[in-house]
RNA sequence: GCGCCCGUAGCUCAGUGGAUUAGAGCAUCGGUCUUCUAAACCGAGGGUCGCAGGUUCGAGUCCUGCCGGGCGCGCCA
């Protein structure tokens, strides 16, 4: 409807402009808003507004003008100017109503485009160091990305998706030295264990589970690799010299291989868990790229010899810099270290270059707000290597506070103090945790309360939604039993007069355009105040309203009406990968 | 100090440059189950949209400055 009003409008202002009254016809300057008094009719148009100044003209005597040149559109009950110059559409009520035979005509396909029909795009998400398990915090990322992905889909983009497993540097050290250490302990060292490793239980699974398998071939002395350490704790600059020396003396101890074995072994294992959590967490990924390997493929070597090449290199004492500053970053980036080993970012360097030559139009990072500093660099690497910085978006997600009724929980995977994302799952539930991460604007702050997410669960508005949908399965169930003819083809829906059913059909037609916003601006949450809205006017139609009358005529138009609003619900929760039950 | 994000009801947050009256949920108070699920509905109270300017037909929304909060500013990843 909105997009025949557009050419109606455009028609119209063709017309204006073969008579010198206005500039060229843009139909993309044309906006159409479903309004949300209806006082002011279906759908609002303030073009005369915006044409008003430029035509030197009066804008309610434009907006006159534009109505007196609109084709016939039989649709339409009513077209006037309102205010200070909106055009305001009122429709026939047989129209409006047109909406439902729509909806359930389209079913699952209602409110999208065609597969295919836009871009081919690469969503990477959560990408968490495989050195812990997943906690709450990488819980929204985990939200965001599987979310969207879903709903640019809908929107008729080719969307796949992709996670980067950081398995290079300094932390799959700290990885193996935690995990052998604890080893030892095991095979009867007496270990003082680095207050800088990662101290969490998980490590000690890790442990036990190569000590079972291998005994106490891995042990050596652990007076001997410590002899001459340093004291545990960090020094002057933070580092911790204890922790450092430990690793060097293993690696020199222990064979490379040993050492290799025991930090991919530890990796796997994480990456295991970080799989199955994800999984049951509803995120899926088509590809697990891995930093070792673009390391070990030569890569980097390659990319960063692109960018020596092009001249945008030069070495500063003993380090190999990248000019960033050249193309928009705050200062010049290390690549390579005085002592020979990329920087993580000369591997991200890799990663991305090789990312956008994969023939995806748009690349999309989901990363945490505390990588904010890191977009310009990356950004300016692609652009020194001669491709479109545009075509990568990064989506920062702020922080998730964690709280315990007041209580904030303080999180650390080195310290080992986390709620992992399986016992939220396994207190809140999926639904509810999905719900509750996508439901507030991504770059906003969310305080999550885990308190009332499980103690007072039942007020989470993912079951309102739920509700709605499961009420309307419950009442078609009845209807069945009562021998009721559910009408499956499109029935006569002059009997929905009613305020509450104006609404809701008013409501189902704008499902389309929130997917598409949420698809547009990469925000989900669009969709979960959609989703609120439709569920609300549902409850509150049910409660005025009687469905299942005796009045046969007007109850299967009511009937084709919720069956509509079950559909729509439906798929709006799929869009999330949130269940909607038929009971509650 | 510099950069990014944020500031809307007691709390948590929506709000696409639009319409005499800025909306939800929670919390508070008062109503509604013999009826298709009360996990629901109806109603009441509660606001200098952080402050000050500016842009224009029109600003919670855009621009500038200030105040307050979060995060980041490594030859870490």
């Amino acid at each position: 409807m909105k997009a025949t009003l557009v050419a109606n409008l455009t028609q119209a202002w063709q017309t204006l402009h073969q008579q010198g009254l206005l500039p060229d016809p843009n139909p993309e300057r044309i906006e159409v808003v479903s309004t949300k008094d209806p006082k002011h009719g279906d759908y609002a148009c303030n073009l005369a507004l915006v044409l008003a100044r430029e035509a030197n003209l009066n804008a309610r005597d434009l907006a006159e003008q534009i109505i007196q040149n609109l084709p016939e559109n039989p649709d339409l009950l009513s077209t006037e100017v309102a205010g200070p110059g909106f055009i305001n559409f009122q429709l026939r009520p047989e129209a409006k109503a047109e909406i439902v035979d729509q909806v359930l005509s389209q079913a699952t396909n209602y409110g999208t485009r065609p597969p295919g029909s836009e871009q081919r795009i690469l969503i990477e998400y959560v990408s968490a160091n495989p050195t812990g398990p997943l906690h709450v915090g990488h819980g929204r990322g985990a939200a965001l990305g599987s979310c969207l992905a879903r709903i640019l889909e809908a929107a008729g983009h080719t969307v796949e998706c992709e996670y980067f497993i950081n398995d290079a540097g300094r932390q799959m050290d700290i990885l193996a030295i935690s995990v052998w250490l604890r080893y030892l302990e095991l095979c009867g060292e007496p270990v003082i264990f680095p207050e800088a490793g990662y101290q969490g239980d998980y490590i000690l699974d890790i442990a036990a589970d190569c000590h079972r398998t291998r005994g106490d071939v891995w042990r050596a002395s652990f007076e001997n690799i410590r002899a001459g350490a340093p004291d545990d704790g960090p020094d002057e600059d933070g580092h911790n010299m204890y922790l450092d020396f430990l690793i060097l003396r293993t690696r020199d101890f222990l064979d490379e291989t040993i050492w290799t074995e025991l930090a991919s072994v530890a990796v796997d294992t994480l990456l295991e868990r970080i799989r199955r959590d994800l999984d049951h967490f509803g995120a899926s990924f088509d590809y697990w790229q891995s930093e070792r390997e673009l390391l070990d493929d030569g890569k980097v070597e390659q990319t960063i010899a692109q960018l020596r090449e092009a001249g945008h290199l030069y070495e500063l004492e003993g380090a190999l810099w990248f000019r960033s500053s050249e193309f928009g970053d705050e200062k010049d980036r290390v690549v390579q270290r005085s002592n020979g080993q990329w920087t993580y970012f000369a591997t991200d360097i890799a990663y991305h270059a090789d990312k956008m030559a994969r023939s995806y139009g748009t690349a999309i990072n989901i990363w945490g707000a505390d990588h904010h500093g890191y977009a310009g660099r990356v950004r300016a690497a692609l652009q020194a290597l001669g491709i479109d910085p545009e075509r990568l978006e990064i989506l920062l997600v702020q922080f998730a506070s964690l709280y315990r009724g007041k209580q904030k929980i303080s999180m650390s995977t080195r310290s080992g103090e986390f709620v992992t994302l399986q016992s939220l799952q396994h207190e809140v539930g999926q639904d509810a945790a999905r719900f509750f991460y996508v439901m507030r604007k991504s770059d906003q702050h969310l305080d999550f309360d885990l308190q009332l997410a499980t103690e007072q669960s039942v007020d989470n508005p993912v079951y309102y939604v739920q509700y709605a949908h499961a009420r309307i399965c419950s009442i078609l169930e009845r209807a069945k039993d009562e021998e009721i003819n559910i009408p499956e083809d499109p029935c006569d829906l002059s009997p929905l007069t009613d305020e509450g059913e104006r609404a809701l059909q008013k409501q189902l037609s704008r499902y389309p355009d929130a997917v598409l916003r949420s698809a547009q601006e990469r925000e989900p949450h669009h969709l979960t105040v959609y989703l609120r809205k439709l569920a609300q006017e549902f409850h509150a139609y049910y409660n005025a309203v009687a469905v299942l009358v005796d009045e046969l005529p007007v109850c299967q138009a009511r009937l084709r009406l919720i069956m509509a609003v079950r559909q729509t619900l439906g798929n709006g929760l799929n869009l999330l990968n949130i269940d909607a039950p038929e009971s509650m």
